[in-house]
DNA sequence: CTTCTAACA
DNA sequence: TGTTAGTA
């Protein structure tokens, strides 16, 4: 099948399909009009690109493994782990970096709140002497 | 009409 | 990534 059959049947752009080409995801065959030519395993094997792109790896990691989880339909493949923990120790890096970035914001709007109490009045009507409670020192 | 490459809003 | 130009 052609680039725009396989589009259609993954949900895959045209321009994504042909950027996993350039990163040694995918190898269509070429017609001699310059075609690509795409196996119909192609299908399973753009879904299981998107899966991983999905779960935030590289097109570089995935095309590391790839080949593995396709042989080993329905199995576990062993070149997965090493980049999956790989992924879970970033995902606690960025974890991190958010906790810090939502704290700060959290106190920032404490102090925000905390401001406004004490500006309050700024248009609201003034009380009068008598109601005050200024002790004018007498 | 579909696809290709390359480049840019 | 999307999109688009100019082809084949």
């Amino acid at each position: 099948m052609r680039i725009g059959e396989l589009a259609s049947i993954t949900g895959a752009s045209l321009r994504s399909l042909r950027y996993y080409e350039q990163q040694k995801l995918i190898s269509p065959v070429r017609s001699d009009n310059g075609y690509r030519e795409y196996s119909p395993f192609a299908v399973e094997q753009v879904e299981t690109i998107r899966f991983y792109i999905s779960l935030g790896f590289t097109t570089e990691q995935i095309a590391g493994f790839l080949h593995c989880v396709m042989q080993n339909k329905e199995a576990f493949c062993r070149d997965v782990l090493p980049v999956y923990e790989t992924k879970i120790a970033e995902l606690d890096q960025q974890i991190q970096l958010l906790s810090r970035i939502k704290s700060n914001l959290e106190e920032r709007v404490r102090a925000m709140l905390d401001e406004r109490e004490q500006d309050a009045d700024y248009d609201v009507i003034q009380p009068p002497p008598e109601a005050g409670r200024a002790p004018s020192g007498g």
